[in-house]
Parts: structure tokens; C-alpha cells; sequence
DNA sequence: ACAAAAATAATAGTAATACTATCATTAATT
DNA sequence: AATTAATGATAGTATTACTATTATTTTTGT
């Protein structure tokens, strides 16, 4: 983990840790912007000046949080992909890793709950590029997670077909769409093929026949 | 225009107009986060409570410059493909129309500038609909313009494959990536295949691609 | 041209936000 | 047992995101 991205290690603490599963846990319930350092010191009886101990601001914040969950992902796909040779397969491994909700087995743990990570990163995800510290942020390597994961996607497609021309491109939209997709599922049904409340299974079909029918034309 | 996104119609004044015109140039200098109703109030020479007289807060503020731009892009979509009548080249021109960025000749106009206003879709478009309010904002129609324009790109891709299964899902793909990938490119080239500064021509490339692969395949 | 109505400006006020600083207390380490 | 490190308690500040009130200016209808 990036060490810019905190003053202290939260993993190395029972407070750390704390802030970071609770902190997590009020966003979500929240929303990024109504949440404050000070509400969650309330919702774990700690102060406020605690929490900056740790973090700078909520921002880097939401990056230390968008980070682990993108790099529990790659970990995730090099484990799953390991022993798969054929690319297609392979990506397809991918696709469904990033599209299905985790199912949380580990709730009692006292760090990330990989099921909130998730819902994390549909709501509020882009908001850690989308601000003017974008280019300074980069280069302190603060996205370097979600740009490995993008390569390691994008490296596959080009073992698929090595004349392909955007395979980071098509690698970024297929990230960027397995959130967004099952964003608007739930929210703004309107701008998909896929009635409220549907399972995964079509945006996986969706984001296949996408990919696939990209890589593979002639 | 929907009424709920105003208190009153800034287009029928001229403080309105300032608001809007220079509202939309402070956000895209300092970012929506920075931005306050306070800061337009100074530079534009007026009051805070005047503005908000306008304007219930700085998200309707935002989601009503999006607004005006998604409508603005529509009235394009149709003016331009009017006397089109293969779908393909429709879709050609709607991707063009998107992604390519508008040269300012109005400069002097007293109301939105184009180009400012697709560099805010650009930087904060998503923040408009990635709030807690999202289905409450729906239902007032909030997000109509958007969603007008993914129907009217899903009509087209349906009358040139009307098999096709996933026509609203790959047009609001589009949309979204025709930001995204600009974005990207200038602020994250490794999430793309395109170097930073470089023109929109192979964004376009990479949209078309994506476009008829998915809808044309057998 | 004049009164009434509408819009804007000026000013004040409030609770909350996003911090920084200081010092006391408690816990961990040597 | 002494030292160091982490946490808590408390205070303070400029700014934000508003609401309210009243004065002044501008627009309009007759």
C-alpha cells in the first residue's frame, strides 16, 4: 500500500484498523460527501483529531480504501487465472471477478469487508480521479493499483489477439462498465437492458459480447 | 428546462445568466468540490443570496449545466442526422458529436459556452448522479435529457441490428467512455492506448470499433 | 410619470465542516 | 521504572452551506 496514502498505518493498529472498517461501512451509508472525520469518531467513541493521526483528509481516504479494493482484486484474478492457459477463459475468469458481489462469509473481521469495498467503489469510485489533484496524485502513483489491474487485463487481450489496437482502452471500459452498468441497473435502469434488481448474469453477457466481439473481429 | 432544478429561471435575467455563464467557468477552474456559491458571488460582483435565489444549491446548479449540455448535444444529434438514413453513418456522426470537443466561436455570448460546458461533463459529470439522491432525483426527472439521448442512440443501433440485446447498455457505454477515455487520455494515459495531447480521432476509432463489433456481429 | 411589485444588495446569523494545536493521559517498549 | 509512543480531551479557526431580514434599486402596469 502507497504510503503517501496515510500518515500512519492503520493495519498496524486496533484504532487503525477500526477507522478504516468503520469508515468504510459510513460512507456507504452515507455517501462520500455527507461524511465526515467527526461523525465517524462519533460511531467508534474516538476523536476527530485521532482519525487525522492517520489521514490526511477523507480523500486520501477514499484512495487508501478504492486501493485496497482494486489490489484484493488483482490478487484475486492472478490466483483464478493461475492455472488457466487458454486468454479467453482467462478473461472471462476476469469479468465475472469484477461484476458479482462478493458474498460477505467474513463478517466479524476487524478490517475491509470485501462486500462494502465493492459498493465502495460503485459509488464512489471515480470520485477519487475526478478532482484538479489528478495529474499531482498520479504521479505520487496513487491510482497505481486500478493501472495494474488495466495492464494485467489488457496483457491477456493482447495474447488474444496481439493485433488488437485499444486493449487498455477496451480493458479500462470493461472496468469502469462492470461498475457502472450494475450502477445504473439499481439506480437508472433506463440507461441499461436490465430490469431493477436483476442478477449479474446480463451484465456479464453484456460485457463479454463486448469485449469478445471487439478483440476477436476481422 | 425542468423547473425543479431552479428556483428561478436564470435564462430570463440578466443576474441569471451571469450566474449560469460564469458559474460553469468557476467550477471548471477550481473543480465543483472548490466551488461556492460565495466564490461566483465575488467574482461576478453579486451576493450569495442572490444566487441563491436561483438556485437551491450547488448540485442542482451542476446537474442544471449537465443538463443544458445533454438537451444542447440532442438538439445536435437530431439536426445533424436528420437527413441521414443509414444507421451507421448515424452513429458515426452521434460518436463524432460526442467525442470530438466544440471550437468556441461564441465567445461573447452571455449565456453557456459549449466548450466550457463539455469540459464539466468531462471533469464532473458523474458527480451529478453518484449521490445518495439518485432515485429521488430520478423521479423528478432530473436525469431526462441523458437518458433522452441513450434512448435516441439505442433507437438507432436497434435499426441496424434489431436482434441486437444489449442497445441501451452499449449506448450509455458509449457515452460514458466518450468522456471517460478523453479524460483518461489527458490525465491517466495508462488506461488507454492514446498518448496524452493526442487528438480525438482514435478515441473515435476505438468507440466505432467497440460500436459495430458488439451490435454487427453474428 | 407615478405607484406598486419584483428583483437585487447589504448585512447578519447559524450549525457544520475541515482542519490545526496543545496538553493530559494511557499503553507499549526497553 | 523510565522513556517513548499512541490516544483522548479540549479548544480554536476560517470556511461552507445555508436562512432571514431589511434596505435599495429596477421593472412594470396604468
Amino acid at each position: 500500500m502507497n504510503e503517501k496514502l496515510f500518515l500512519r498505518n492503520p493495519e498496524e493498529s486496533v484504532l487503525g484498523r477500526k477507522i478504516v472498517k468503520h469508515g468504510l461501512i459510513l460512507i456507504n451509508k452515507i455517501g462520500f460527501e455527507e461524511f465526515t472525520f467527526k461523525k465517524l469518531a462519533t460511531e467508534i467513541s474516538t476523536t476527530e483529531s485521532s482519525i487525522y493521526r492517520y489521514f490526511e483528509n477523507k480523500h486520501r481516504f477514499l484512495v487508501y480504501l478504492i486501493n485496497w479494493y482494486w489490489s484484493y482484486i488483482e490478487y484475486k484474478v492472478v490466483f483464478y487465472i493461475n492455472n488457466i492457459n487458454n486468454p479467453e477463459i482467462k478473461l472471462k475468469t476476469v469479468i465475472k471477478l469484477l461484476v458479482e458481489e462478493p458474498i460477505n462469509k467474513n463478517l466479524d473481521t476487524d478490517f475491509i469487508s470485501e462486500n462494502e469495498a465493492y459498493m465502495l467503489v460503485m459509488w464512489e469510485g471515480s470520485k477519487s480521479y475526478l478532482t484538479r489533484n489528478v495529474s499531482k496524485d498520479n504521479k505520487d502513483r496513487l491510482f497505481k493499483p486500478y493501472k495494474d489491474l488495466c495492464e494485467r487485463i489488457s496483457s491477456i487481450i493482447v495474447e488474444l489477439n496481439p493485433k488488437y489496437k485499444f486493449p487498455h482502452s477496451i480493458a479500462s471500459t470493461v472496468l469502469e462498465m462492470a461498475h457502472s452498468q450494475k450502477f445504473f441497473m439499481q439506480n437508472l435502469p433506463a440507461l441499461t437492458d436490465f430490469s431493477k434488481d436483476q442478477d449479474d448474469k446480463k451484465i456479464i453477457l453484456f460485457l463479454e459480447s463486448m469485449l469478445f466481439n471487439s478483440i476477436q473481429a476481422k
